[in-house]
RNA sequence: GGCGGUGUAGCCGAGUGGCUCAGGCAAGGGUCUGCAAAACCCUGGACGCGGGUUCAAUUCCCGCCACCGCCUCCA
């Protein structure tokens, strides 16, 4: 059965068909770094992070592209501000932005490139849009993209130049120097005081649009299979890169998949709306596995809510997954290859626009069937449960916690000790001093099972 | 104003013209357990409102209401 996807140009689920077969080439927008990584980026990362990681155990060598915005207005306004410099500033939250997704668990893309890095690049586009009649000059203000002579442009909203042109003229300043108000920069003459590199064009920089189409282009080459980020930046962000990029003659994405935004009590969470909660702060309350959760148990075209009450549910969510791996460990059960029919029906889930939810109830399933079959000491089907849900959960990024990971020795020697201790006090049938001894592991964030075959313990 | 989306049980959140059922969290009852945890079994309760099509609609069509997103920097 073939995968289909979304693609916000066609507006309905297409046959993902790749540029060259068994390789896909994905291109994701990632953040301006002028502050601290908010939920929302959280949770486009790990969408991402997910596609890639099913494209992967689907069969594709994919290669996975995701930039970093390093100059751009805010990051001026926040030097400014700081009486820092841009790439001080730059640095400072991309390091803070990589250290949250490490944790989230998203794996590093294989290339990011970064705005001020491909500067020439970005140029020589820009010259060729001139060349192409597809750009002007204004002298001292910059160059902008002419959108009448891109015939297809709204493509992508989905809206004609009309309705563009109208809401445009109602709503927005227009800039003077620009023929329409519809056309955008890009490049921007500098004013005095902010970094500019030199052009023919005078000095300035690059306006935010083309590099994601001088880089995506330089490192995946032209006709590249996925362009995704969130779905605010669908309109104008990605319809400018499409303009850009084929305006200068080059195919641009395939597939166009955006991802919904996370919601604030129903709003729009925004670093402009100043109701963002700090991806920092929401790993630290409930743990990076939780986030994960939470997301996958929604489908990423949806708008969702990613407060306390979802990831404190998507915790005990994640706390059922580990029960079953801890109750296979304590029962010495070998894994096996996951049951067929199992994977099949997680397959058909993904296969259909990434359907995390349904792939999620699937796993889910398969843990109750795993449950059953230990109940009934069927070693056989228990195994092939476990199995299927140790591989699809790591297929989603999603790692299952055996039991006894302190992940630091002397603190886990300390814990078989009093484990050892309450379990030969109940051998014993001396409960009070077993009952003292879990209420004390309780007191250090340890939780005791007693199994038939023995004490298993875990953090809390 | 233009374009698009959403409204499902206590909460989150899938999905489908009728079939026993999404799934997770929570609640109640039971089994098991020295205690506890985990697990299993059982239970309740849903499809915004009003029409229409149909033997049958939460699912299709029309209207309405509410909320949200984009049209401006934004994951």
């Amino acid at each position: 059965m073939a995968l289909r996807l979304y693609d916000t140009i066609a507006r309905d689920k297409v046959e993902l068909v790749p540029r060259s077969a068994d390789r896909i080439a994905m291109y994701v927008c990632g953040p301006t770094v002028y502050d601290v990584p908010h939920v929302g980026h959280g949770r486009t990362a790990t969408t991402f992070d997910v596609i890639r990681r099913y494209l992967e155990w689907r069969g594709f060598a994919v290669t996975y592209v995701s930039n970093v915005t390093d100059i751009e207005d805010k990051i001026i306004a926040r030097a400014a501000a700081t009486g820092s410099t841009e790439p001080e500033v730059a640095a400072r939250f991309e390091a803070a932005y990589w250290e949250q997704l490490d944790r989230l668990g998203v794996r590093r893309p294989d290339h990011v490139p970064h705005a001020t890095e491909y500067v020439d690049s970005m140029q020589r586009l820009i010259a060729t849009l001139i060349e192409r009649g597809h750009a002007y000059v204004v002298d001292g203000q910059g160059v902008y993209y002419d959108v009448t002579s891109f015939p297809s442009y709204g493509a992508l909203p989905h809206r004609s130049l009309a309705q563009l042109l109208e809401s445009a003229g109602a709503r927005v300043d227009v800039d003077t120097a620009k023929r329409s108000p519809v056309d955008f920069a890009l490049w921007k003459a500098a004013k005095p005081g902010e970094p500019a590199w030199p052009s023919p064009w005078g000095d300035g920089r690059p306006g935010w649009h083309i590099e994601c189409s001088a880089m995506s282009l330089d490192l995946l080459g032209p006709g590249f299979d996925i362009h995704g980020g969130g779905d605010d930046l669908a309109f104008p962000h990605h319809e400018n890169e499409r303009a850009q990029a084929e305006g200068a003659g080059h195919a641009f994405a395939r597939y166009w998949l955006h991802s919904a935004m996370v919601q604030v009590r129903g709003e729009k969470m925004s670093k402009s709306l100043g109701n963002f909660t700090t991806l920092t702060g929401a790993l630290d309350a409930h743990g990076p596995r939780a986030f994960r959760m939470a997301v996958l148990q929604t489908h990423y075209r949806r708008a969702m809510e990613l407060g306390d009450a979802e990831l404190g549910a998507a915790a005990a969510a994640v706390d059922r997954l580990d029960a079953l791996v801890r109750r296979a460990q304590a029962t010495g059960l070998e894994v096996a290859p996951g049951d067929p029919g199992v994977v099949a029906r997680f397959r058909d889930a993904m296969d259909d626009d990434f359907s995390t939810p349904a792939a999620m109830a699937v796993i889910f399933d398969a843990v109750s069937a795993a449950h059953q079959a230990l109940d009934d000491r069927d070693a056989a089907r228990a195994s092939v449960m476990v199995g299927a849900v140790c591989e699809l959960t790591d297929a989603l990024g999603l790692t299952l916690a055996a039991a006894g990971t302190g992940g630091d020795a002397g603190f886990d020697a300390e814990i078989d000790d009093l484990v050892a201790r309450r379990e030969a006090a109940r051998t014993a049938r001396d409960f009070a001093t077993a009952d003292a001894l879990r209420a004390e592991l309780t007191a250090r964030g340890v939780v005791v099972e007693d199994t038939p075959t023995g004490p298993v313990w875990h953090r809390a």
